[in-house]
DNA sequence: ACCGGATTTAGCACTTGGTACTAATATGAG
DNA sequence: CTCATATTAGTACCAAGTGCTAAATCCGGT
C-alpha cells in the first residue's frame, strides 16, 4: 500500500494549502485514519501545525496591510513639478482588465491619472472636484501607460485644472480634464 | 488609580489592534502588570484571546483572497434591469480613504460608477467611451454609498447614455455620464 | 505458511496560551 | 479606619498540539 500513503500525504498538502485551519483531527476524520497518521504524514511533509500555519496567514496578511496602501498612488510617478506638470506610468497586468476581453477596466486609467491629478496639486489637501474623461483606445494587459499632466489655473480661487493625457506607446488611449479643489489648511468643514 | 486601569485598557485595545500577535505574558510584561490583569482587562473589553485573534486575521485575509477578483464589480449590485436602471451599494472603509483627511479617494466613487455603468449594458462587451464625473461631496469611511444608474438610448448606433447618481443617505454625493461603447445593436431595445 | 519491514494505531507525559473560578492581598478615597 | 475597587495568586481544565514508546496490522517475498 505504499500509494495510498503517498496519495494521502499529496492530498493532505495540497488540501492544507487551501484551508490551513483544519485541525489534524479534521484531517483524520476526512481521510478515514487514526488522528496520529495524520502526525506522522505532516512530520514527513514538514507541515507545521495548526496554529503555525494561522499565525503564518494572519502574519503575512498583517505586513500585506502595511504595504497595501499603495492605494495612495496608482502608478509610479516619475516626475513631478508641483503646479505645473507631473508624469505617471502604470504598467497593466492581467489583474486589471476584464477576464472576457483583456481590456483594461476604466476605473484603473481613471485612478492614474485622478491619482496624478491629486499628487501635482502643491497642497495640503486636494479634491476631485470635477471630471471629465476620454477613453480613447482600449488598453490591454501587459501594456504600459504614460500619464501626463498639466496643471492650469482657473478664475476661480482655490480650484485648478489639470489635463491629463494618457499614452500607450506614442497612441493616446484615455484623456482626462479635473477639476480640482483645493483647501490651505485642514479645514474639515470649508467645503461642503 | 481609576485612570490608571481606563487608560491600561485603552492602551491595550489600540496596542493589540495593530499588534494581535501579542500573549498575555507578553502584554502583562509590556505594562508591569501580572497576567490576570491583563485577563481582566481583556474580559472587560470583550478582546478575545491571541488564537481566536490569530484566526480572525487568518480568515479575513483568506475571504479577502477569495473575494479580491470582485474587480469585476466594484460594489454590490442589489437591483438590475438590463439596458434600464441598476442599483449598487458600496461600503467605505479606511482602506478607501485619504489617510491624511479620512475622505474618499475619487477613483472608488468612480469605479464603482463605472463597474455599474458596464454591467447594466446588456452586451457581451461594453466600454467607457467618455464620461463626465461631478464629485459632490465628500464620502468618508463608513459611508454607504448607494449609486443608480439609468440607460439612455443615443442617437447614434452602438451607443449609451448611462446617468448615475451616487448618494449617500438621501444626499447626492456624486453623478456621472458615461457613454458607452457596445459590440452589438441594443436588440431587447428593438420597442413594440 | 512464516518472517520482517513498513505502516498504522494507541497511550502517556508534557507544552502553550489560554478559560473559569475562587481566594487572598493591595491600594486608595471617603 | 474601612470598604470597595483593583490586582495578584492559585487551582482545575481545555484544545491542539510535540515527543516518545510500544503494540498491532498489513503486505510482499521466499
Amino acid at each position: 500500500m505504499k500509494l495510498q500513503k503517498r496519495e494521502r500525504q499529496a492530498r493532505l498538502s495540497s488540501l492544507l494549502e487551501e484551508n490551513p485551519l483544519l485541525t489534524d483531527g479534521d484531517l483524520a476524520e476526512h481521510f478515514g485514519v487514526s488522528v496520529q497518521t495524520i502526525r506522522l504524514d505532516r512530520m514527513e511533509k514538514g507541515i507545521p501545525e495548526l496554529r503555525e500555519r494561522l499565525k503564518d496567514v494572519a502574519v503575512r496578511s498583517l505586513d500585506d496591510v502595511k504595504s497595501l496602501p499603495i492605494d495612495e498612488v496608482i502608478g509610479d510617478i516619475i516626475d513631478i513639478e508641483l503646479d505645473k506638470r507631473a508624469v505617471s506610468v502604470f504598467d497593466v497586468t492581467k489583474d486589471h482588465v476584464f477576464q472576457r476581453n483583456g481590456i483594461a477596466r476604466g476605473h484603473h486609467l481613471f485612478a492614474q491619472a485622478n491619482s496624478l491629478a491629486v499628487a501635482v496639486i502643491d497642497d495640503e489637501l486636494a479634491l476631485t472636484a470635477k471630471s471629465s474623461l476620454n477613453f480613447i483606445k482600449p488598453v490591454r494587459a501587459g501594456e504600459r501607460v504614460v500619464a501626463k499632466a498639466a496643471v492650469r489655473p482657473d478664475k476661480r480661487p482655490r480650484r485648478s485644472i489639470v489635463e491629463v493625457i494618457s499614452t500607450v506607446g506614442d497612441e493616446p488611449v484615455f484623456t482626462g480634464t479635473f477639476e480640482m479643489y483645493r483647501t490651505h489648511e485642514s479645514g474639515k468643514e470649508g467645503q461642503s
